[in-house]
DNA sequence: GCAAAAGTGTTACCACTACACCCATGC
DNA sequence: GCATGGGTGTAGTGGTAACACTTTTGC
C-alpha cells in the first residue's frame, strides 16, 4: 500500500462588515507559510464527518466562540487537489462554504474578518485564492435561487438590508423600488414587527424574516 | 499521527442509449458488495490529481476504450463522506459527473450502461444512490444555463437530437417550436452542413455545432 | 413645514407560451 | 400529391426595468 494523501478541510467563512463582504483569515501556526494569513483548516480526524471537522477548525484555528461556531451556515464547496506539499505529504482539501450572521462573532488567535475587495489576489498562501473566488461565485450563484441571504443576516431584518446584501455580494446597484416588489412576491419573507427608533427620520421600516429559516428554498430564479 | 482516511473517486457516467439518459456500472471486483454493480472508482494515488484518478478508474475498473476515457467530459460533483467501511479503513470519496458522447463506447469486464430510469434507488451499494440521485440534479441544473448538454451528443447533431437530450435529463416534453427559437437566439450554435440521407421522408434538417465547445458559457438560464 | 427614508403605482419593453402555418424531401 | 418531419411567424401573457409618486416619521 502507497502513501495516503492527507486529507484536510478549510473553511471559507464569509460576514457582513460595515456593509461589506469579508471573509475570516487566521495566521497560519505551522509550517509552511508560518505567521501567513490563510483560510482557516484542519486535518479530518478519523472517524469525524467533513462538517464537524469545519466547525472544528473554525473553533480551534480561528478561534471562533463555540456558539457562533455551531451557528454558522456551512455547505461543501469541493475537493482542491492543488498539487502542494504539506511537511506530511500531498494534501487534498475539502473546502467549505461559511455564512456568519450579522453581527459578526470576534474571532480569537489573531484571526479577523478582512473585506473581500482588499484581499489582493495573489495574497493568500497555497491555492487559497483561488479558493476564495470559487466561494464568491458559488455566493454569487446561489443568491439568484436560493434564501441563502439569510444566512448573512440577523433573524429579522429591514428589506433595505436585505437589498444591501445582494449588492454587497453581487457588487452592483439594484433598484429599491424592484427589488421590494421581487422579493416580497415570491412569498419567503414574513413581517415581523416595525424598526422603533435608532434611525434619524424617515417612516419606521417594516421588520422581515425568512420563512423557512432552516432549508434553502428552491424557486425560480429571482433576481 | 492517527491514522489516515482513504481517499477514493468514483465516477458517475451518463450517456444517451436510446434516447434515454444512462449511466455506466460496474461489478465490483473486491469486497465489500464483491459483484454488485456499483459506479466505478479507485483510490488516489499519492501523485495523482483528482481527475485523472477519475479517468483512470474510467478505463480501469470500467473497461472503457482509452480513447473514450480521454475525451469524457468530467466535472467534480463533490465529496461524499458517508462514514461507511472498506477493508482498508474509512473512507471518503470524491465524485465526478462525467458525461459521455453518442455513440456510446462500449465497456468491458462486466460493466454496462444502464437506463437511469431502471436503476432502483435502493438498488447500489455505500451511498451509490444518494451519489447517482446527486449527479442527476447536478446534471438538470447545469442544462438549463450552460451548454453542458454537448457533451452528450456527437460534434454535430440536429436541433431535434438537442431537444431529446432535455428532454431525457429534465424528463419532461417541450415544445419544439420555442426550443428552437430559444436555443437559437442565445448564439451558442452554429450550422454545420445538411444532413443527407438516412431518414424517412421529411425535409433534410440542418446539422449544428456547438461554438466554445471546450468551455462551459454561462448566460442567463435559457430553459 | 421640511427633510429623510419607507413604500406604492405606472408604463414600456422583452421573453416566454401556445399554436398555426409554411417548406423541402421521399415515395 | 401526399405523408413526414424541419422550420417560421404571430398573438396573448406575464415578468422586469425605470421612474414618478405617496406615506410616515423626526426635528
Amino acid at each position: 500500500m502507497l502513501e495516503r494523501p492527507v486529507l484536510a478541510v478549510d473553511v471559507v467563512l464569509f460576514g457582513l462588515q460595515a456593509g461589506a463582504l469579508a471573509v475570516l483569515l487566521a495566521p497560519r501556526r505551522e509550517a509552511p507559510f508560518r505567521g501567513a494569513l490563510a483560510l482557516p483548516g484542519a486535518a479530518l480526524a478519523p472517524d469525524e464527518s467533513l462538517l464537524a471537522a469545519a466547525r472544528r477548525a473554525l473553533a480551534g484555528k480561528a478561534g471562533l466562540p463555540a456558539a457562533a461556531a455551531r451557528e454558522v451556515h456551512l455547505e461543501q464547496l469541493g475537493a482542491f487537489d492543488g498539487l502542494y506539499r504539506d511537511p506530511r505529504g500531498r494534501t487534498v482539501s475539502v473546502v467549505h462554504l461559511g455564512l456568519c450572521r450579522e453581527p459578526l462573532p470576534a474571532p480569537g488567535g489573531g484571526a479577523a474578518f478582512h473585506p473581500v475587495r482588499e484581499v489582493a489576489p495573489g495574497a493568500l498562501p497555497f491555492d487559497h485564492g483561488q479558493v476564495l473566488e470559487a466561494a464568491l461565485v458559488r455566493l454569487r450563484g446561489k443568491l439568484r435561487y436560493t434564501n441563502i441571504a439569510a444566512f448573512l443576516l440577523p433573524e429579522t431584518f429591514r428589506l433595505e438590508e436585505l437589498q444591501r446584501v445582494y449588492e454587497a455580494v453581487l457588487d452592483r446597484r439594484l433598484n429599491r423600488a424592484n427589488f421590494r416588489t421581487k422579493l416580497l412576491r415570491i412569498g419567503l419573507l414574513a413581517r415581523a414587527g416595525v424598526a422603533r427608533g435608532g434611525l434619524q427620520g424617515g417612516r419606521p421600516p417594516h421588520l422581515y424574516r425568512f420563512t423557512r429559516g432552516d432549508l434553502e428554498a428552491e424557486e425560480r430564479d429571482f433576481l
